[in-house]
DNA sequence: AGTATATATTTCTATATTTGAAATAACAGG
DNA sequence: CCTGTTATTTCAAATATAGAAATATATACT
């Protein structure tokens, strides 16, 4: 027979899963018709469910999240455990391609990098986590904004100088918007020597099952060895990379669509 | 006898709150042990949560904390749903001191304005849900401010324009950080005319149980009627109103200290 | 490579917990 | 005040859960 399971759980987390931003609340009607279980077991579990803190109580019958459910999402983001979820995937990605790899987080209008890998390879660029790139002139950076709301976009562009830091750099706002447009449509950025002379970089998103970017994924090099059929690869590589993070993020749950 | 409770749902969550940040992976050895289960009992218990898409294994036998929460405390921290729990309390505050209250979030270096009541009065500002204000020249701002680590606070200086608004605001970097010091240290925020002539507030911040700001609750009124004692009455009236909040927002859970 | 130890998993059954019917209580709307 | 709906409580039947025992797997040591 197969590993016996805790019903209870997985019944107090199908209710939980019920929430949503359209739906903050949930009363126990909703419960037990949406779960098939008899009325005074939907009333049960939430009075359960608000016992343990997962639950609030709004109002007579009726619940909302608890804010419980943000500490331990804190747990979950923390840069510490991001990293050490992208850092095999990054392995695999340098192994793949025998290029460098890094993932990243974006705060305060910059890209952090989070984790990263070196290639066996002579020649190659020294990027390490906690490093802050801009976001104007890097394809991680281009990746962030434009997972962005226009409001949010133009807001992150209002505080963000435009430094010009090699020829290549995108110094112009609307060019830059456009730019990050492209990538909006196109899925991925590029970095041509817009930072750093010679040097060529491929970003994707990975993100989350509610559609939100939960961190960027880019591989890296000199323009010499990076050209147009390795930027093909890496493309192929990172996205593979990115639903291999998304994997090992939620894990192989059967609410999993 | 009490209403009765699923023992099932309270040892999940037990099993929940025991990851930390400094304790990022759990075995059935450590639930086992911690919660005095049988180790039989403890896999299972961490075997459901996996299947509920709770925990992610890392190795055999050790897990972590799935994204799932990530997604669930996106649901708890919508604006929507944390104005719906200021509100009321919000509505205390105004109707005890007969003065408006907001309540407010921070960001993109922005404080921005999630619920506000007016009182029973003709001469009032008119602050609305959605409106952004300057961090720099506000109590709410100055708050927030202050719940910023060293490090962060001085990246939102850099990119925080301090722009006189009238001939009391701050512009000056090293008096600004001086004046979040004291912020920090009196646990409070005034500001006094220095975003609107004639206008006096005082904020207080709503932080969660890990430590972190939530939102941020003010006072407000013109300078003639907030005297020192008003602003006494209200820093006392706002900090009951941040137990409140924190009250409803974790609910009267058995975990609470 | 072999052995010992610790941990994980599987199986099975006793029983403690959970479920839900029925009764009662509380609330909202007319 | 009455009625209908929802929430809560009680209690006994049903069953899911717990944990002992056995087995499997992994790790560390020699």
């Amino acid at each position: 027979m197969a590993v016996q399971h805790n019903n209870s759980v997985a019944r107090a987390f199908a209710i939980l899963e019920m929430f949503s931003e359209s739906r903050p609340h949930l009363t126990a009607g909703d419960v037990a018709r949406e779960l098939s279980l008899n009325n005074v077991t939907a009333h049960r579990f939430l009075h359960s469910l608000e016992a343990a803190g997962a639950l609030v109580p709004v109002s007579r019958g009726t619940y909302r999240l608890g804010h419980l459910f943000v500490d331990l999402a804190r747990r979950v983001t923390s840069h510490q455990a991001l990293a050490e979820t992208a850092q095999p995937v990054l392995d695999w990605v340098a192994e793949t391609l025998n290029e460098s790899a890094m993932a990243s987080v974006f705060e305060g209008g910059s890209v952090i990098c989070l984790a990263t890998t070196k290639p066996k390879r002579h020649l190659f660029v020294d990027l390490r986590p906690g490093m802050r790139l801009e976001a104007h002139c890097t394809s991680q950076g281009k990746v962030w904004l434009a997972s962005l709301d226009d409001k949010a976009l133009s807001r992150a562009l209002d505080q963000m100088p435009l430094v010009g830091l090699t020829e290549r750099t995108i110094t112009d706002r609307a060019l830059l918007e456009r730019e990050i447009e492209s990538v909006r449509e196109q899925g991925y950025a590029i970095n041509d020597g817009e930072r750093e002379e010679g040097l060529r970089t491929i970003a994707v998103p990975v993100v989350g099952r509610d559609g939100r970017m939960i961190t960027g994924l880019s591989v890296y090099g000199p323009a010499s060895r990076i050209n147009n059929e390795a930027l093909e690869h890496a493309h192929a590589a990172l996205t593979e990379a990115a639903r291999k993070i998304v994997d090992a993020l939620y894990g192989r749950s059967a609410l999993q669509a």
